[in-house]
DNA sequence: CTGTGCTTCCTGTAGCGACTGAAATATACA
DNA sequence: TGTATATTTCAGTCGCTACAGGAAGCACAG
């Protein structure tokens, strides 16, 4: 994928704008929608030319995508080049995106906030009801972390066929009550 | 509230750091902050105060939170001003500011998908690859975002039966098989 | 030990978004 | 109508982050 067609390039634009959001910069979505697109595993040169972006930028693009896991790199035979692909499988892709933003976003978040239960109750009134407040955003974090790491450790297809069943789930595991 | 202990100031600029990850800038978080904090409502002056923030901001930022539907209006008999609060159950905040993520995030990016789904197949053989790629990750967005409307709808006990249950969810519903 | 291909580090630049402060506008009551 | 209060708007400033491009470092093949 040397050079790209106009629609390629209006969807790259599209996916690094939008994606950028997600806790990665506007080049790295780029880079990663390209290796998304792209039906061979593509060097860092070619990267760097397709998308115009300097080669050390894409470099260190590539190293971040790489530590959340959805690029990998692959070797060829008879090449000392590395060559980069991302995660063929979607929904393991989509996985991963999911588990590095709760590494990055939601663990921290309920450290901060285990920390300032403590730290903001300072015996006065406002600081008890401060304390209680954060106490049950906590409590919310936690009940749904929990679920999160639960679910994760099971297969992408039980997953699937649990997603399927929607809001029957509640009424099938008898919740209503 | 009219001065933050150190206590408080330390919270609130963790707030504002992390939670403007979020969709929201990072005053916005601070003024989300503080209400969540206080016991009774607060008007702009106040917080402009408090925060040291320009009472222009302040009042964008309100407008902001509010349009988020998590802070409201409220009125003190006798006076003329606004007051405002956060809601004062956290997991109804928390649904809805889940609730308007997907609307602000999640939908947009999905309609970009299908847009460029049809768009991307310009006959070629690498364009019918990143259509089908496209459809792909488009499907997981589908699958999710379907679970996702029909879960909401839900009171919240119900979900929170519904999270408690985690993993056993999944043997309870048989999808093992 | 030398050239090649890549990565890492550093510096300078450009652009974007947050924020201020002031001016313009609107609303409520005396 | 005048005064006090609120919101809206906007020009200007500031800081942060992305990014380019060059220089040095590293690893390996010959």
């Amino acid at each position: 994928m040397p050079q790209l067609s106009e629609r390629t390039q209006r969807f790259l634009t599209r996916y690094g704008e939008m994606a950028s959001h997600w806790g990665l910069n506007r080049t790295e979505c780029q880079i990663h929608g390209l290796l998304f697109l792209s039906p061979k595993p593509l060097d860092a040169e070619e990267i760097s030319k397709t998308l115009s972006v300097a080669r050390s930028h894409v470099s260190n693009s590539l190293k971040e995508l790489q530590s959340w896991g959805i690029v990998k790199t692959v070797h060829v035979l008879g090449s000392r080049r590395e060559y980069f692909e991302c995660l063929p499988d979607v929904w393991e892709m989509m996985r991963t995106v999911v588990a590095e933003q709760k590494r990055r976003e939601i663990d921290p978040w309920m450290r901060i906030l285990k920390e300032a239960a403590a730290d903001l109750d300072d015996g006065s009134p406002d600081g008890t009801y401060a304390k209680h407040r954060v106490q049950e955003m906590l409590g919310f974090f936690e009940v749904f972390s929990r679920w999160y790491e639960e679910l994760r450790r099971l297969p992408t297809p039980m997953i699937r066929r649990f997603l399927a069943l929607g809001g029957k789930a509640i009424g099938l595991l008898g919740l209503k009550g």
